[in-house]
DNA sequence: CTCAAAACTTAGATTATGTCTAATTTGATA
DNA sequence: TATCAAATTAGACATAATCTAAGTTTTGAG
């Protein structure tokens, strides 16, 4: 996804393309991973432009309410964020808190009954475990 | 559930059952919501034994290790609490934060392909959407 | 173009939530 | 009953996130 497209993709969500906002959804765009707003600041104040604290957390809010980003709370730690882009679930490592993506696949949604009053905007599934990294570690902890 | 339900619980588990962890695991068994730990130290509290800020953070967490407890991450605010009874999935309002239950339903497995070496302990669910209290203000917006 | 309003950014204070420390108390069991 | 690991405690500390009040930039009406 070149400029031009996040920059269109940030003003068809009625938000202005700024310097610092649009560091921050590029950085996301370009990032695969599940970056937390403390990285997301630290990675867009290596190179200009330059942006406050508040300022990524404000844009990370309204690119969240804009629907083009999505915000993952993890238990015990700091919220993590991904663009958007193909639909996709998440699995959460018990150990280490890492997010990964996971392939998407349709879920079953509840029944009219079971939903009530309430209005349904999305269902996601949440896979937990350990990653690849801390799969093996934990396996052998009575043998290391 | 009465008390000597919730005294084999915790002894089941390699739990000792003192007054302060028996009395998070009572409260959690007997209200059906979702609270938040500081809403727990309030309610156990409220009655003999007192229970210190430490020691109720130190068994939530003791009681979500030994699997008799679920925590529930929710974007942008506190930790929210349930004793595992019956399996089931989770409603987030996306305005008031409110968690609630949703009968439990399968949830399709990953391809061993697509989980790599990644360990899965579990599979849930969660709906995203507006609660039965918020969905009729917000869709009145522009009435009022 | 000009200017006022709205949107945005900023540094730093503040709040909210959760963890840690070091001293004390409790309770299972030998 | 003596022992000692487990548990509790008050309050300091840490971390993540939000708020405030002032300044800057963009927009668009006139
Ligand atoms: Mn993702
Ligand atoms: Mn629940
Ligand atoms: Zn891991
Ligand atoms: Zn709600």
């Amino acid at each position: 996804m070149d400029g031009e497209a996040i920059k269109r993709l940030l003003e068809g969500s009625g938000l202005r393309c700024t310097a610092q906002r649009y560091a921050v959804m590029a950085f996301l765009v370009e990032h695969a991973g599940h970056p937390t707003a403390a990285e997301i600041f630290e990675a867009v104040n290596r190179l200009d432009p330059r942006s406050s604290r508040a300022t990524t957390y404000n844009n990370l809010r309204d690119l969240v309410q804009a629907g083009l980003v999505r915000e993952v709370a993890v238990e015990g730690r700091a919220a993590r964020f991904d663009a958007k882009g193909m639909r996709h679930h998440h699995f959460i490592c018990d150990r280490c808190g890492e997010v990964e993506d996971m392939e998407w696949c349709d879920v079953p949604r509840p029944g009219s009954g079971s939903l009530g009053k309430r209005v349904l905007r999305e269902c996601e599934i949440i896979f937990r475990g350990l990653c690849a990294k801390c799969a093996p570690r934990h396996a052998s902890r009575k043998v290391s």
